[in-house]
RNA sequence: GCCCGGAUGGCGAAACCGGUAGACGCGGCGGACUUAAAAUCCGCUGCCCCUAAGGGGCGUGCAGGUUCGAGUCCUGCUCCGGGCACCA
């Protein structure tokens, strides 16, 4: 040894080697991706974080495998993009402006700015040069050239919808700001109203999201989309009120309508006002208040006792001429189907639910298959399953099964009837409604149109584009867009007076685009470069959260389709063709490849117990005094109890009595004894259970200390070894000690100098056969996104070098061979460490940029393998037997053993079931 | 309520196609080094029972079933998580 010896040199000090290498990836352009025709393109995307301020372990979780398999791809020969950025049009921005006076511009921007911050020290291969922010007018231009385009193509379209209606602010409200039915900000009710809303029509469509061909996508999301979709074959069916107005109902069973008795009307319906007789007028108004004050989940419990009011009015049953009432009630709902149904009590237990709650009739119209005829009084409950048609005329005898739509005779029957009878016709539902896109909010990207003074709607002109949200604007819980004159007045294309619309985006609108726009974030001419979509397109692996399974992805597929037909990809298509590349199919589906994760989930914690004093003001406590005291009793304060829930200054207190609302103004003392100093509301603990982490919910765990204190390589193995990565799990800190000494163990396998003494060729097989399996393993974990198990391989890997490094008994050769493929393959989960320690191998290029090792199959094998003898299925004895056994040899030598024949003495050998070499299963009797 | 998942030691987890349950790691226990602690190193560690060695029984949320053999397949439950259309 030298006279400096390795350990003073080679001491592990991860911030000086993670910044170091970060610092020249940077400057080299490591992670620059270009196009080249020459080499396969691999495209992945992380779904994009919004900037709520701080990175946490969840970003972390989410993008470092990700990062993990983009590096392993490239180390596979690909040439890799893989892009970031930022999602940041939305409510919490707006929340910060109401409630602590920061511009969401402002308030956003800094976000920005410190996470980028932090997702550098991730040490990820993002190519900055390509991030987009959704909030940039750069970007939000292109998100209002889609609405146009959409608009030109007749998807986007003004309708109706119900939305919460704060009547104190004037405005909509969140579903997440509506909390018990209550204005989370002043306590005050919150009731559903009709408002005319911006849709694109999703549903056109429909049919074509069921499709998933070709796409690698895991199962239950697939079904959870079909589902959300909703598709059922049935009839529409016209049933004409005594005024002679239209009911439209659909219906999947048709072939009951003979055994409809009542009709029920959403209380929102159109025609509740013209059927609704004088004396039920008081009661209908009565109820449809009611009803909006329910969200449409609580109205959709099957639970629930069955409400409703009758109208007064009748409509009557095209197939038979019978006079059936009119009922309203809330589990019928505006936005499903035509917002009426037929009921046909006897078949569906929901309608049989409310016929005896409210007397009505039940008309049996099914024969049960090998049952006794239905007896109407003594029915508990609807009849669902196959049978004979009885009662109902034209298809009486014919039979019902439990197949859907026309495949099931009576329905096809029925449908015939119906359409040769002018009464209705075969349709088919769709459960999925149109996308509503508008926003009655400030911070979302405008919505380029504009209202002519002659009642006309006109886009704005292309060139006008963006339409971009002013600046100096007051914050009060409403959008400053509604009453902004500035903004608001406007010429149309004529030159005449026009007022714009006031409406933003929803922001799942700018999510639905952003990996096109990466592909070029400063072009001008376009949404994207068609020169770099030729190359890149489509995305080939899109990972994120489970919980963005249905819609997110479900807009995100459709608006590709809808980008396809309006003809974006033209001229993509064109260059693509001109380099041997066949476009065709490559535009139907955004995601060639989905993998979802789990969720690191926040610890359980208890909030604080607060007294607070202060005054009343309509419905929510206004504090002058908030004070922590774990002992505190109910009566020590105007409120006493546990923090739930906090957003921004205004809190939610668990009383005796109840959730309560209560707001700390700025200049209100609050005081912690625990912490000492002058304390504020953002100190104060909420309750927390074991739930996702997320900003909104404070339970949030900062990766920067851990960062700190065991280095970015440690936290990003870490993350990836101690969680199946789909499932996720609680966060727990202490166990990354583990992946820790790991990452010191690998730096001392490379530092310390290696020497042979007693080499010998076990050792040199046994160490080559755990390279090469070690190899085979990770490579196909890393496929599968199999972090826990990749890692857990290369700590096997570890320990059989520590043993080695110790006994000195392989070649030098031996032991390079495992180093560097230990190195390589530690190198997309680790950069930093095996970048730094390859180097110190001698090498000049980057471990990054290498070739992922190739398995020597023949080094791997397993030449002893031990087999398992069982008697009865209990393991009995365990022998080494070699790995190319047969049946005879493995069943002889299992016989044969001591142990094996104790359990076999005085009993007869039925069977034996021999499977070489791993197993002997012999039945005795 | 509806749709989709999940449940395995004290903890995070592993187990290809139905074939050794608990790999890998944390924690714990015992030991070495140290004045001591930390770090590091060595050994043990699913539960229970008998034991001197060595054996035996039980065990993958619960109750059944199929099979020579079930964590894995089937039926019925329980509990937990995600989504339910204005959180993103």
């Amino acid at each position: 040894m030298s006279a400096s010896t390795p350990r003073d040199i080679m001491e592990y000090r991860h911030n000086e080697v993670e910044h170091r290498w970060q610092a020249a990836w940077e400057e080299q352009g490591l992670y620059r991706a270009a196009v080249d025709w020459d080499k396969p393109k691999h495209y992945a995307v992380t779904m994009l974080p919004y900037p709520s301020g701080d990175l946490h372990m969840g970003h972390w979780y989410a993008m470092t495998p990700s990062d993990a398999r983009a590096r392993f791809m490239r180390m596979k020969g690909y040439n890799v993009l893989f892009p970031m950025g930022f999602d940041a049009f939305g409510l919490p921005a707006e929340n910060a402006a109401v409630q602590r006076n920061v511009h969401p511009a402002k308030w956003t921007a800094e976000n920005i700015d410190r996470m980028r911050k932090q997702l550098r020290s991730m040490g990820a291969m993002f190519d900055w040069d390509r991030e987009m922010v959704s909030s940039e007018p750069s970007y939000y231009k292109w998100t209002e050239w889609f609405f146009k385009r959409m608009f030109d193509a007749g998807i986007a379209y003004r309708g109706e919808a119900m939305v919460n209606w704060s009547p104190t602010l004037q405005t909509v409200l969140a579903n997440e700001q509506v909390i018990d039915g209550k204005d989370e900000r002043n306590g005050q009710p919150v009731i559903q109203k009709l408002m005319e809303q911006w849709f694109f029509a999703l549903t056109k469509y429909a049919e074509e999201l069921l499709s998933f061909e070709g796409l690698d996508w895991p199962e239950p999301v697939k079904t959870m989309q079909a589902n959300w979709i909703g598709r059922s074959e049935g009839a529409e069916v016209t049933f004409r009120t005594e005024t002679d107005d239209e009911i439209v109902v659909f219906t999947t069973r048709p072939d009951t309508l003979w055994g409809a008795t009542f009709m029920v009307l959403a209380p929102e319906h159109p025609l509740v006002d013209t059927l609704t007789k004088p004396e039920q007028q008081s009661k209908v108004d009565e109820y449809r208040v009611a009803a909006a004050a329910q969200s449409e989940l609580e109205r959709m419990e099957e639970s629930r006792e069955k409400t409703g009011v009758f109208t007064g009015g009748y409509a009557i049953n095209p197939v038979n001429g019978a006079r059936v009432p009119v009922w309203i009630a809330d589990y019928v709902l505006l936005s499903y189907g035509t917002g009426a149904i037929m009921a046909v009590p006897a078949h569906d237990e929901r309608d049989f639910e409310f016929a005896r709650q409210f007397g009505l009739d039940v008309v049996p119209v099914i024969q049960p298959e090998g049952q006794e005829a239905l007896d109407e009084p003594s029915m508990v409950e609807a009849f669902v399953g196959p049978g004979t048609m009885v009662n109902s005329g034209p298809i009486n005898g014919v039979a019902t099964t439990d197949a859907k739509g026309r495949a099931n005779p009576s329905v096809a029957a029925a449908i015939d009837w119906l359409e040769e009878n002018n009464a209705g016709k075969e349709a088919i539902n769709y459960r999925v409604r149109d996308w509503l896109i508008s926003r009655q909010r400030y911070w979302g990207s405008p919505i380029p149109m504009i209202h002519r003074r002659d009642g006309g709607l006109e886009s704005v002109a292309d060139a006008d584009l963006p339409v971009v949200l002013p600046k100096d604007v007051e914050f009060s819980g409403r959008s400053p867009l509604v009453d902004n004159e500035e903004f608001l007045a406007t010429t149309d294309s004529e030159g005449e007076a026009a007022r714009r619309v006031s409406d933003t985006m929803d922001t799942f609108m700018c999510s639905s685009w952003y990996w096109f726009r990466y592909l070029s974030p400063q072009f001008e001419d376009a949404p994207f470069d068609p020169e770099e979509a030729a190359y890149w397109l489509p995305v080939d692996t899109y990972t994120g959260g489970a919980e963005h399974a249905v819609m997110h992805l479900l807009y995100a597929r459709f608006f590709v389709k809808a980008m396809r037909d309006m003809g974006v990809f033209a001229e993509t298509e064109t260059i693509m063709r001109s380099h041997g590349r066949d476009p065709s199919g490559l535009f139907d589906e955004p995601f060639t490849m989905l993998r979802n994760q789990g969720q690191v989930l926040g610890a359980e914690r208890l909030g604080d117990r607060l007294v607070v004093e202060g005054t009343l003001d309509r419905g929510r406590l206004v504090a002058t005094s908030v004070r922590v005291d774990p002992d505190a009793t109910a009566d020590a304060g105007a409120v006493v109890g546990e923090l739930i829930r906090r957003t921004e200054n205004l809190l939610q207190v668990e009383t005796e009595s109840g959730l309560v609302g209560v707001e700390v103004p700025a200049e209100t003392p609050v005081d912690i004894p625990e912490i000492a100093g002058s304390n504020d509301v953002s100190q104060l603990k909420h309750h927390l259970e074991i739930q996702r982490m997320s900003k909104s919910k404070g339970n949030v765990v900062n990766p920067d200390e851990l960062v700190e204190l065991y280095g970015a390589d440690t936290v990003r193995t870490h993350l990836m070894f101690a969680f199946e990565w789909q499932k996720g799990g609680p966060w727990d800190t202490r166990g990354m000690v583990g992946s820790h000494r790991f990452i010191e163990d690998v730096w001392k396998l490379a530092t310390t100098p290696y020497f042979p003494e007693q080499v010998s060729d076990k050792a040199n097989a046994d160490l080559r056969r755990k390279t090469h399996q070690t190899i085979a393993k990770v490579g196909d974990d890393m496929v599968e996104f199999k972090w826990n198990t990749a890692v857990a391989a290369l700590m096997t890997l570890r320990n059989a070098m520590l043993e080695s490094l110790k006994a000195h008994d392989v070649d030098p050769a031996v032991w390079t061979e495992a180093l560097e493929a230990l190195l390589k393959m530690l190198a997309p989960i680790a950069p930093h460490v095996t970048e730094e320690l390859w180097h110190h191998l001698g090498h000049s290029d980057s471990v990054h940029t290498q070739a992922w090792p190739e398995v020597d199959a023949a080094a791997a094998v397993e030449d002893v393998v031990t087999m398992v003898i069982q008697v009865n299925g209990k393991v009995r004895d365990r022998l080494e037997v070699a790995a190319d056994i047969t049946e005879e040899d493995a069943t002889a030598a299992a016989m044969s053993t001591e142990k094996v024949k104790a359990w076999l003495e005085g009993g007869e050998v039925r069977k034996v079931i021999a499977r070489p070499p791993k197993l002997v299963n012999i039945v005795v009797g």
